[in-house]
RNA sequence: GGCGCAUUCGUCUAGCGGCCUAGGAUGCCACCCUCUCAAGGUGGAGAUCACGGGUUCGAAUCCCGUAUGCGCUACCA
């Protein structure tokens, strides 16, 4: 029932209404996770019941998220499959016929009384201070025959058992039993009056249908679970394995939602995240593979991963560790790949071009080693990098006056160091390093006020990276004219003063 | 209201009766390294394990209450 080594088939099963939030990815990732553990398979479908909720576009939006971040399906949409179509919508007859199954088994009926009727009824019970309707059978005042007979839409509906006890057995949390007497739950319907079947009909249908071992869904599912297993009960079926997870929370420790800063992966996709930064750090809420291990590669992700081993209680999404995990494995990736991951932020900032050329890709990957190891986001790479290809325009005095060094003394350390690097004859890091360490002994002066006047008048800011790498990686030419405009800046503040 | 779920450092977590004077990570602070910023190294602050009873020689770990938070209570998923 557990931990089996047979393969698991498990699924994705959306309604196209929106986004994929980071909440809903997490347990997309377990799924997905736990059939590439098995070796089994793992389908997305696609839950599009509710027409009045269907949303242009989402489905795409939903696919290409899952794309983006690597989580293939080996059923589904565009992929096919043997269980096929994966859409609810084109699935109606199935739903019709087993709905009909269950009528003729007497555990559903068809319901005539409308939304409006049972909200009304319900609020004169409340008055006489009775209990809400959970049946809807046999109403006083409503005429199921003649209606029936005048053609009238109905529900199907379930009639939920009152009394014994339904089971939920979950893997994390163990049985927990409903008293059918006290459940409280009025008779849920199944099919609608359009004939589109309810999330509780289809999904079961569905998974019993495309043979799900393991149903992984959100811990909000648990309250409606009895419906759920009455439907597999009163088929017959053998339940799978339920693992509800717990939810995502917010910063303020509030679900996850559009309103309380949920965003879709797409945004963290395009803000910089890496895809196997996100899937590492999402794994590790709710669930952990031992009391230490944290950063792991998706492959080993896939061999420890164990549905065990997730906590039943909700987690805060913290977007700061988020950071670090991304500079982790930014750090830790091959330059190579890193510059075709750099580059369409590069290009977006109009540093490079929009279609990059050979020589603009070399030059990028001559510069990335400067700066990997300070990124933290793909996103931070125009502006830790844009000085290399534009020259400062102007400078601030402020900056490029070191603190507790005179205007006059940056004007003297720029000249000489124009002067004595202009001289070098082989321009590489040890030898610009020797020039400018021998300079500042020369001059009297702190390695760190000479070096940051240069920083500034090389770069145009007080952050970049070594110095000598950045001049050598600058050129020697490039350097001096930067050198020398620098000094003309800062030469008339002189004269004011 | 009813039913249900959850509760260990700010945050993510380890822990499944003695190894816990509660471990790791992140964030924060300090120091080291150092031309800036990162990265890296070292150290530090940070949790009376929600609270109260019990069981036991012994409880973060088992049981029962209480509190708090959250969910469900739709012809939404």
């Amino acid at each position: 029932m557990t931990d089996l080594p047979t393969p698991a088939r498990t699924r994705f099963a959306p309604s196209p209404t929106g986004f994929v939030h980071i909440g809903s990815l997490r347990t997309v990732l377990f799924s997905w996770l736990w059939a590439r553990h098995t070796g089994g398979q793992f389908l997305l479908r696609i839950e599009d019941t509710d027409r009045k909720r269907y949303v242009p576009g989402a489905e795409e939006q939903l696919i290409a998220s899952l794309q983006a971040i690597g989580m293939q399906w080996d059923e589904g949409p565009l992929v096919g499959g043997p269980h096929a179509p994966y859409h609810q919508s084109q699935r109606l007859e199935i739903y019709q016929r087993y709905a009909a199954e269950l009528e003729a088994k007497g555990v559903a009926y068809r319901s005539y009384i409308r939304g409006d009727e049972i909200e009304q009824l319900n609020q004169e019970r409340v008055e006489r201070g009775e209990p809400k309707l959970l049946s809807f059978r046999d109403l006083p005042g409503i005429d199921n025959a003649a209606r029936a007979a005048a053609g009238e839409p109905y529900t199907l509906r379930l009639a939920m058992r009152t009394s014994g006890q339904t089971v939920l057995n979950d893997l994390i949390r163990g049985p927990i039993v409903f008293e059918n007497a006290t459940l409280g739950m009025p008779d849920p319907v199944l099919i609608k009056s359009d004939g589109f079947p309810t999330y509780a009909m289809a999904a079961m249908v569905d998974d019993h249908e495309m043979a799900i071992t393991h149903v992984l869904r959100g811990d909000e599912w648990i309250s409606t679970s009895p419906i759920h297993i009455q439907i597999y009960e009163a088929f017959g079926w053998q339940q799978p394995v339920w693992i509800h997870v717990p939810i995502v929370l917010g910063n303020d420790g509030k679900r996850l939602s559009k309103r309380h800063g949920d965003t879709s992966i797409t945004e963290y996709l395009d803000a910089g995240f890496l895809p196997e930064a996100i899937i590492n750090y999402l794994v590790l809420i709710g669930w952990s593979y031992d009391d230490k291990t944290e950063i792991m590669t998706i492959q080993e992700l896939i061999e420890r991963f164990d549905l065990t081993r997730i906590r039943p209680s909700a987690g805060v999404f913290d977007r700061e560790k988020l950071l670090h995990f991304n500079g982790v494995y930014l750090r830790a990736m091959a330059p190579e790949v890193l510059v075709q991951r750099i580059a369409p932020y590069l290009s977006r900032a109009g540093i490079i071009s929009a279609a990059p050329t050979e020589a603009e890709l070399a030059r990028v990957a001559q510069l990335l080693p400067l700066v990997q190891e300070r990124l933290k986001l793909l996103s931070e790479a125009p502006e830790t990098l844009d000085f290399f290809f534009v020259r400062p325009q102007s400078y601030d005095l402020g900056v490029l006056v070191p603190k507790k060094t005179e205007p006059a003394q940056v004007v003297q350390v720029l000249q000489a160091a124009h002067a004595a690097l202009g001289q070098l004859t082989s321009w590489d890091e040890a030898s610009t390093e020797a020039v400018l360490r021998q300079l500042t002994e020369d001059l009297g002066l702190k390695v760190g006020q000479v070096f940051m006047a240069l920083r500034v008048a090389a770069t145009g800011r007080t952050v970049s990276p070594g110095l000598f790498e950045t001049l050598v990686a600058l050129g020697q030419a490039e350097t001096l004219v930067r050198l020398s405009n620098a000094a003309t800046a800062l030469s008339p503040s002189l004269v004011v003063s």
